[in-house]
DNA sequence: ATACTATCTGGAGTGAACTCTAAGTCAAGT
DNA sequence: ACTTGACTTAGAGTTCACTCCAGATAGTAT
């Protein structure tokens, strides 16, 4: 797979593609002969993984260190379920202000809904 | 209140609240008469709001518009209340965002740890 | 009055995550 | 062989959200 098509395919740019493996967030794609980058399967499960990491709000640091750590082998795998667990207690926590958030949105969405309906702010802020 | 008791209340430096009031993501603070400021009520309940919108990834430049519409006074209500719609759906889709993630990091949580606990990692990724 | 600390402003600097540019190489069509 | 378009790299530029700094002014204690 081309990387214009790795691109379509996931919604990323391919200057990003290319940062992301510059960086070492993802490992170093496959390439061809005259080293035009083949995406394989394996490349584009890491492309997938990077985005879904991504798009959840996961630094890109992170993501650079577990690579760095899955490329060391499975030596590494107990520093590895430790960073995962971290994400995912940073993720939990993201998403427990998320829902502060939404309740304070809602709020305010219903009192403003009563005060387009009725023409009356209760009160203001 | 001073801005060394606000930095200190809600742990967020004076900095970011200078910051925050001079981009008008509040509204401009009350001051004493020789242009210190002396953080009031509202003026608190401003910051706070800004802290809990800002903690669940809102964007400055979504709580600068809300802010000069609420200065603008009732007329902007059905204006407000669309922004803080569309601001809940995409807290909705950032959760959602999250949630799949965290499903992935539950998946690879699980089988690492039994690779830990067996000692067999049954694919690698 | 003299220190000393807190606060003020305007503007420059920082770090994260891209995003763009330039100059060169590669591949496909005619 | 030549043109056109896709791909390459290194490195510069951009945006967001702060964060720091310098120099000035304000408030407090002795």
């Amino acid at each position: 797979m081309t990387i214009k098509e790795v691109s379509e395919k996931y919604d990323i740019s391919q200057d990003t593609l290319r940062y992301y493996e510059r960086v070492g967030m993802i490992p170093p794609v496959t390439r061809t002969a005259s080293g035009i980058r083949d995406y394989q399967e394996d490349d584009i499960r890491w492309v997938e993984l990077a985005k879904c990491m991504r798009s959840a709000g996961l630094p890109v640091e992170i993501m650079i260190e577990y690579v760095k750590l899955t490329l060391e082998g499975y030596i590494t795998i107990p520093a590895r379920l430790q960073l995962l667990k971290e994400q995912k207690a940073s993720l939990l926590e993201q998403k427990s202000k998320i829902d502060e958030t939404l309740e304070r949105l809602n709020y305010k969405i219903s009192r403003y809904e009563i005060a387009v309906e009725t023409g009356i702010l209760t009160w203001e802020d």
